[in-house]
DNA sequence: TATCCAAGGTAAGTT
DNA sequence: AACTTACCTTGGATA
């Protein structure tokens, strides 16, 4: 086993809690058992693990973090300083990005709720096959779907005496049948999560392959995968290969441009991304979505 | 306790 | 190209 601490006084505001549990990633877990339990929560001194996957450092690799208010404590299978800093993005500027923001009431209120929230880098295989599993699902159910895909799937790894699972390689998704992803209640999303699995086991298409486009030729490209639109394209160049200027259309942030930003409505998903890509700033307007998002998703008024 | 509704949408068929 | 409709499942709201 191998553990370190990583000091975030040259970070910048950090909320791990907030991260991992703002619906944005699906690759983690609590040990605790409470994740997605509490929407809105921050702070937590909880464990959350994940099983990096063999594409990215040549083995499974368990890792678990936990916060203590200005550090992270980490415990890992392998040295895992570098793959956490980059897996919380605590390379992001996050005060420029802030800076970057508009003025808007509630995005004001977003950002005093969920101080030091950051976007995570998630693998992009993971990252593609939850979000399409996302469609027409609540956040809570998007999780426990993943966790039973890694558990009927993936490849099991031990670490200090516990069991866990990697999320399924392409070839391990590909491989089951639609009614064994049925019956881990997937429903119509089985044959869109094992027919892009497929895709990608063969060498069709990779996820990873529309890193060097533009923003919107990138989009355009992942929705050749089945399942895809331009909203689950949106998600995965935001939460996986680093398009922070990407702002997924969901039925969230659509209601807030009816509500507050009743311009940026075009009509077609493309001049409506344009539009609220402007309005939040380009560079970063991903980022200003995701504290939307999440801000909006756990507020019952909704109101501010 | 029964029924209804919406959940981080997409694909396929029509107009 | 814009507009319908079907699609699995279930937690929570409503009657």
């Amino acid at each position: 086993m191998e553990s370190g601490t990583i000091s975030l006084e040259r970070v910048g505001s950090f909320d791990l809690q907030s991260t991992l549990e703002s619906g944005q990633s699906y690759t983690w877990d609590r040990a605790d058992g409470r994740m997605y339990e509490r929407p809105g929560a921050v702070g937590s001194t909880a464990w959350y693990h994940t099983v990096i996957p063999r594409s990215v450092v040549g083995t499974e690799a368990f890792v678990r973090v936990r916060q203590t208010d200005d550090r992270l404590e980490w415990e890992s299978s392998i040295d895992a300083h570098d793959e956490l800093c980059a897996l919380l993005r605590l390379d992001d500027d996050l005060d420029a990005i802030i800076e970057s923001f508009p003025e808007e009431p509630a995005l004001s209120r977003a950002l005093e709720r969920f101080d030091g929230m950051r976007l995570v880098r998630d693998p992009p295989f993971p990252t593609l096959i939850s979000f399409i599993c996302s469609a027409q699902m609540r956040v809570s159910r998007i999780h426990q779907m993943q966790r039973r895909l890694a558990e009927s799937f993936g490849t099991s790894v031990t670490f200090d005496g516990a069991t866990y699972h990697a999320f399924p390689t392409p070839e391990q998704l590909a491989s089951a049948s639609e009614s064994a992803l049925r019956s881990l209640k997937l429903g119509y999303r089985a044959p869109y999560v094992r027919e892009s699995a497929a895709m990608v086991a063969s060498g069709t298409r990779d996820p990873t392959d529309v890193q060097n486009l533009s923003y919107e030729a990138a989009r355009r490209s992942l929705t050749e995968f089945v399942g895809v639109g331009e909203k689950v394209a949106d998600c995965v160049l935001l939460f996986s290969l680093d398009f922070l200027e990407a702002v997924p259309l969901d039925t969230w942030i659509r209601r807030a441009i009816a509500d507050r930003f009743p311009d940026c409505d075009r009509g077609s998903y493309a001049e409506t991304s344009r539009a609220i890509r402007t309005r939040l700033g380009d560079t970063y307007a991903g980022y200003a979505q995701t504290y939307l998002f999440h801000h909006l998703r756990t507020n019952e008024t909704a109101s501010v």
